[in-house]
DNA sequence: TGTTAAGCGAGACGGTACGTCGCGTCTTAAT
DNA sequence: ATTAAGACGCGACGTACCGTCTCGCTTAACA
């Protein structure tokens, strides 16, 4: 006797939402706006939404996709290579945007956090392989742990994003990081000197 | 000859903006909230200041305080010097809410924008000295930019921040980063290195 | 199809206006006041009404009720017999300063100033009748026009609350004008002069 | 050994306190608008007047002037000639409306009451004069009182400026007005019923 | 002929009301 | 029972005017 919650209704919500997202990031997202321009109407937002939060991260959520992990044999080319990977994303300044505003919303609400570790480890996790990878081939010291490292090794670039915000790395500077990641992986845990890069 | 702006009346508004802030946020601060606690009209906080985001400016502004720089005679002393010096703003889960909101909010006002330069400048200003008496030591190759390495040096805590939110790094992870920093800004520029990586 | 604006909103906002009105006058009015009296929202009250000023106009539109029209069979008898009927509106200090106020704001705003129209027809309408049936009775001459005869007839009555404000005409004076508007309306328009008076 | 209040400063005020009266009526005048269009600073004006109310009344006194009475002969031609004579008062829209507001305002306001009676009083003098000429003449019974006779000989035209605002009567209508007037007030007193009007 | 207290312009101050917007909840009719 | 539509209470927004106050500067009356 009952009715679904129609998924037609759900898909024009999200996308609608998406975006809104995409073009007023986070701090200009309204529930009305999405009533206005989806024509859906704000009770069913709502059931199928608990909070303007959730909907934010569905929304985020549908954004997010999975990236391949790639496999040069070396940890530079590795991470040369994810760098390309997902240069689409990172450069783009409306999805640098929600990922800051992401970041500052998670830090207060339960439910973005849990996103936002999500879309983390979407992100990380081809870059834990590499580290993996490059562990195994014996470039960075066993006695490292993998889940730091791979903190690690994405610094430079969230760092950037936090430094300069909407304006992406050049090739060059992205050259000089990977660089950097390299060097500081690699001559980290031995006590010895770093050694050499091979 | 007209009667100047009440340095008394601005005090009283900043001071309550900056404890609000702490409190709540940005993202929970209101003109109101300022009127209710500060007992300052509405009317006289937008004399001060046009707009909310320029309360929020100054109100930061004057939370800011400029750090001193460590000699230790190593780039890992200095590093580690100067950790301790800032772990009291770094570790502050209210501090970090503040500054990821400031990321957030500065992608899209430019006034916050350069406050948030502003605070980058604050925080920075000592590593890149470190950096540069690294380089003069011969630790840090010269053909290095200081400006980047610098950015390069916070890049870990800045990503600690990002990845995880208000819980601040432990003291284990602290020493992980500066020996990972070490390596990469030490391990970089010597051309004896890497094979070309694309 | 979708929600009405409800009429129990709409009766707890009309009857606070009133009493609010009747209270204050039409210079005391506020919408806030409505809000902190009703319990109803601000933005709710605008739902309903686009302006203060239609907030009041139907607020005094509900005041507003017909009298019945007397047929004693005199001019002079209709009068006097109309004149107490309306007694209890036209004494009200609290009406007489309402009609004051509506006249002024009537005079620089359209939608009042309908309100005020109507209000006059209201009060107006049994006097015409009164006039007209004295014009059939041959106590007045048919060659005055009813229209303008029944604003003469009231004339007394409005002079005397510009004149006087508040304070409402005695049974004498009343009668005096009674007396004053019989014989102007049966000395008019017949061309013979008026009988000598002494 | 101080300083008197400057009459430059005072006429200043006042004139443009008028102007403004003129322009935008009681209920537009703000003492903000005299500050910025007579360059009179506010506290001058509050200490030249105490309330704005006060300014007010003091700008509209300076408004009214005194009429001539006219003497004619005859009732009627006295009435008529007055008329004449104040109608750039009585037509004027502007001053139809200050007189409206006055009205309502001085039902509230002590001051304005006693602003509003001067002005009745100097409009009606003269038509006390003409009443009393006329008692004297014997047009009228000198058992009428000569004040309330003067209410009711201006009642018709202070009604028109009730019922209609700030449209004034034509030229036949003030014929007609006077008509009634002559007739009313002949009419009365005499206790010899006024002769049938057929 | 100074002195000096007041007047003066300018405009900041604490208030109150304005009319608007977004929130998340609710009610209604129609499918 | 879900939907579109939109009314509801709430609270923040930024503005206008109120009448009071604090500023320096200027000026007229007194010594």
């Amino acid at each position: 006797m009952a009715r679904p919650l129609s998924t037609e209704a759900r898909e024009k919500i999200l996308s609608t939402a998406g975006e809104i997202l995409l073009d007023t990031g986070v701090s200009g997202f309204t529930v009305d706006e999405v009533v206005r321009r989806s024509g859906v109407a704000k009770t069913t937002i709502y059931r199928h939404f608990d909070t303007s939060a959730q909907l934010i991260v569905h929304a985020l959520d549908s954004i997010v996709a999975p990236f391949p992990t790639p496999n040069t044999g070396s940890l530079r080319g590795d991470l040369g290579a994810y760098c390309e990977i997902t240069s689409q994303i990172t450069c783009d300044a409306r999805l640098r945007l929600l990922m800051l505003e992401l970041l500052a919303a998670a830090a207060q609400n339960p439910e973005l956090a849990k996103t936002k570790r999500a879309m983390f480890a979407e992100r990380m996790g081809p870059v834990r392989t590499i580290i993996q990878l490059a562990m195994a081939r014996g470039e960075i010291s066993a006695d490292v742990d993998a889940d730091f490292a791979t903190e690690l090794a994405e610094a430079p670039f969230l760092a950037h994003l936090m430094i300069h915000g909407l304006d992406a790395p050049t090739e060059a500077q992205l050259d000089k990081m990977i660089e950097f990641v390299v060097a500081g992986l690699t001559g980290m845990g031995s006590d010895a000197a770093p050694a050499p890069a091979h």
